[in-house]
DNA sequence: GATGAATGAGGATTCATTCAT
DNA sequence: AATGAATGAATCCTCATTCAT
């Protein structure tokens, strides 16, 4: 049979492997219908596969999430490495860390979505998103702070832990209130105002 | 039959309306649980009461979810007011709203975990928690930023609404942080550290 | 409205407790499909009962198989016990004790096939089977059997718990053979000539 | 690539056949799972082949039962015959039938396992093991009977029929509780205690 | 107002079987 | 002959909600 079988593929593009498929979907329908009531036939469907095909790949329906999560943080913190690398400036880092931040998440609105609702499901998912990748990325801001505190660029009688937690408080605030908005408008617009706030601070 | 039956009341006194005890047993139960994982029965258990004595005073478990934010939210617009009545001076009134907040949530766990954690369960409740009363503190906070910037004791460059969002996102991500945390130090002892941070700025 | 609402009762009379319906639908299911094929809601069908009600009174499918064996034994070794109560010669003990196992099973033939069938679908149910009220049964047989050789009517030389394990492994076959066979003959017909075998033997 | 791939060989050799190797896995699997909780590729591995394999040998889950059951009882039968072969007096010929009977089933705990238990998961099965080969094996102890009854050793009162099926009845509940005794006795120490029984009787 | 027994819709997961390679 | 990735049908149980008392 010389026919080429051409299947639906609805969320994703074919080549793409099964595993990128499945969890693109996961993302996707988590974002629309959250993660208690999406159903994992939906999930199966929307990346063209079986049911039983998301338990060759995951554990279950937990584990979607949780990968998703842990691939996303991994992700973001090597992209933001990276963007770092060049920069020495304090300042300057600590801008980059914001618009990247606001960059990423405003790019891909379904993984906002699961970033800020989903992931947050229970106490459990919460210290899960607490204690791993997101203390790193709490640490590599504090890091960027006790660097400009040793400098002499910024102030020292700021605890760089709560700078930090401050940082990434606003960021989120930024884009839960982003998801949630009607318009369309640009999350990585606000970068340097935030940027501004927090460094100069209000008086 | 003389005998008094004595009931258990396992989560609130008894003088206390059902009603009252139901909310609190909610609460409760949400804390401990989380929303999707908490039976109605449960809730029915830790209150005292029947299963569908619950319906006699709610739509069902989501209305005693929106209930325990409206009426949290409710008391807390209106003891922030009262606390903001007296006070004239922009920045101390942001000092007065950042250590009510961290003081108000940091009073009592479980409806911190419900307000952090529960509250956020999906769009839709995302959705509610924005638009209704939380835009009304957000809308506090920012007349305040707007009558400094007036009176010229803050910069005028700073959004005002922005700057709201920070605040709230800031708080936001401590009293998580807080719940998070094993050590059991008070909420509220960071509300000056936090205050600095907005009103100087880092540089 | 005047009219009384009846309803359907498939197996069971109503008037009957819940849960005594729920039991022999289970039995007839049980019996019909096999316990691995039957389908809880089709016990629940057959009881007239909604699927959740089932778990009001049991902990779940396998419960109910424990169950109908823990009764039935229970009503088994009771009835027992009143038949042999005024009769004291050996002899005669066997041989009521051997007609008594083949009236009760031969009057509930779906009873039959649970007990023969149903009940040996595990070693761990085989386990439970033998070790619980079945040892009590054994038990009752092989205290005849040593009263009789205490009163000199037995033989001496045989195990008393040889010949009870013996005895109960005729009658069962007896009764798996009566489930098998298409030909409607009465079980309890063969007590005579399973008695004369095991007290008078080949020879 | 010169190096010899060992590959594990978990339940058998290597020299065995596949087909060999899926029946004694198929065997070992259902005894320490019971057939229903055992699963085809649990099979397939103790085979040493993959999950497909099977089918290319049998039919399904469900025919390895039966192929089991039938090669299981056509080997009984013969090794019966052979033994049965050289013996003409109708005592003896009950006598080695009973040792064979446990010796057999002693040899091999988990074929005993799946014998006395797997085998009789549903009526259908029940049926398969009564009337095909069982029956042939019933048929060759009535007609030691038959044979006996026409010589004048044995008694003509008993039914050729029911005396077979009584003693594979008897020796059905040793092999079974020796099964499911923790005590590891030998099985066929027991052949000539039924033999007395079956041939004297108790009286 | 209160009760709590009864309802029944709803879904994650397993695993025997297939078939393209 | 052999593989093993993929399939998808099939079901037990939970629990929010109702309503007769």
């Amino acid at each position: 049979m010389a026919r080429t079988q051409i299947q639906p593929q609805p969320t994703a593009f074919q080549g793409t492997s099964k595993r990128e498929r499945i969890l693109r979907a996961a993302v996707d329908v988590f974002a629309r219908s959250g993660y208690f009531n999406a159903k994992v036939s939906e999930i199966a469907k929307a990346a063209g596969v079986a049911d039983g095909t998301i338990y060759l790949y995951f554990d279950g329906k937990e584990d979607l999430l949780v990968t998703i999560f842990r691939e996303h943080t991994r992700n973001y913190l090597q992209s933001l490495e990276q963007q770092l690398a060049d920069i020495s400036r304090p300042e300057e880092r600590i801008r980059v860390a914001i618009r990247h931040h606001l960059e990423t998440l405003g790019r891909d609105r379904a993984l906002a979505v699961v970033s800020q609702v989903e992931l947050r499901h229970s106490l459990k998912f919460m210290g899960l998103f607490s204690q791993m990748e997101v203390a790193d990325y709490l640490g590599m801001i504090r890091k960027i702070v006790e660097h400009g505190q040793a400098e002499g660029v910024f102030r020292r009688n700021l605890h760089p832990t709560l700078v930090a937690k401050s940082v990434f408080g606003i960021l989120d605030e930024m884009v839960t209130s982003w998801i949630l908005s009607e318009k369309e408008h640009a999350l990585a617009d606000q970068a340097d105002a935030i940027a501004d706030l927090i460094l100069t601070g209000l008086l």
